[in-house]
DNA sequence: CTAAAATACACATAAATATGTGAAAATCGT
DNA sequence: ACGATTTTCACATATTTATGTGTATTTTAG
């Protein structure tokens, strides 16, 4: 039997969703609340399997809740339910454990399979919700890592640039006098093309150099 | 009529899945190669609608095979196909544009439903792969962000810095006194408790303060 | 309203950095 | 084996940065 915790605002889906769920084989509904003002303690009596949440409650929102959730139970499979599938709202809600995402209009046979699917460890996602997924993907900026071929020295001295070293630290980490800090620190910029510390380090970040 | 095109190096495997979506309602494999060393002609002469393509391919592999279709066309929907759901292939593929990506125990009419689904817009993933998507996301640092209480001023200061300006080019930026920006850059170094110009640069890379 | 913070500016000095020029030994690729 | 690159060091100097100490508006928050 999966035990489910709803969180719903609005009182007639609230109703519809228990309805549906605890008529269900093998599915039952602990409580519903119409908010996440007091989830953890609810957490604790109920100790639920799966949690439908909705996005958009006044208070206590879904992602707040469930980052709640997160802070004391990574168990417990998080279904986060919403009526538009806005961009930033799924990604917060992936970033902070949630196991699926479902819009609301999802119909009941498909919206109680995939609250099977979560319990046995599945990540359900309506078809919508999915595309986005892929699309925040292909928008992660491909490895910049331009060539820059530094040496293996100069790579170094770069990274102890970039954990805030002055020169004199350098000589001393890398057993060298501190004029040869500075030519290799000369051929960094000559390659990084650029003429201060900062800059070079500003660049080790960006390009991912380092 | 959905034209698929398939890439896949096990020739049973790949006769089997042109048995199977050319017996079917409303699908068409236009044609199908054992590797992708000439797929971007390929592409020019079948116009399909879906690719169905293999990850693990001798030769040009399936992750190629998808950065050379993307590089010549948005529009043709890729199925990703693959024996393992390894992580690493997962983020590859998403990263470079896939429309989905599923294992090839996928039972035969589930993948005529992925085909379809995909073929319209959806981004059909199985099961695991989602959830390993899903915890992909998750594993996304978190903001760190720590409040530093930089006020506007220190801000602007501090991303010009970032940017690889010297003091006298701050001033002039901002129309203010050289030893204003001095004044506004020790405070800086103070919140961020640092006591040069590239550790605090690093700082706002690390932090995302910028 | 008032104290705290932010913003702006000035002068001084020590330390660090950027730039130039030169050169010798070690290492690498062909 | 030989030329190219890397790594090492030296000396000189102009510029930039860090630090200290003060002061005077203006904004902000309690």
């Amino acid at each position: 039997m999966i035990k489910v915790l709803i969180y719903e605002d609005n009182p007639q889906l609230r109703e519809g969703l228990t309805m549906l769920i605890d008529g269900s084989d093998g599915f039952t509904v602990v409580a519903s609340y119409k908010n996440c003002n007091s989830i953890n303690a609810e957490l604790e009596v109920w100790k639920p399997d799966v949690i439908l949440m909705d996005i958009d409650m006044p208070g206590v929102n879904g992602i707040e809740g469930l980052k709640r959730v997160r802070e004391m139970n990574q168990q417990v499979k998080v279904l986060m339910l919403t009526v538009f599938d806005d961009n930033k709202n799924v990604f917060e809600a992936l970033k902070n454990g949630a196991n699926g995402y479902l819009l609301k209009k999802t119909p009941p046979a498909k919206l109680l399979e995939y609250i099977g699917d979560v319990a046995s460890g599945g990540a359900p996602m309506t078809s919508s919700i999915a595309t986005q997924v892929l699309k925040m993907f292909s928008e992660i900026p491909q490895q910049a890592n331009n060539e820059y071929n530094l040496s293996e020295r100069e790579k170094q001295v770069l990274q102890l640039l970039v954990n805030g070293y002055s020169y004199k630290m350098i000589a001393n980490d890398m057993f060298i006098a501190i004029d040869t800090v500075r030519s290799h620190i000369k051929k960094i910029y000559e390659k990084l093309q650029v003429n201060s510390k900062s800059e070079a380090v500003a660049k080790a970040f960006k390009d991912k150099i380092i």
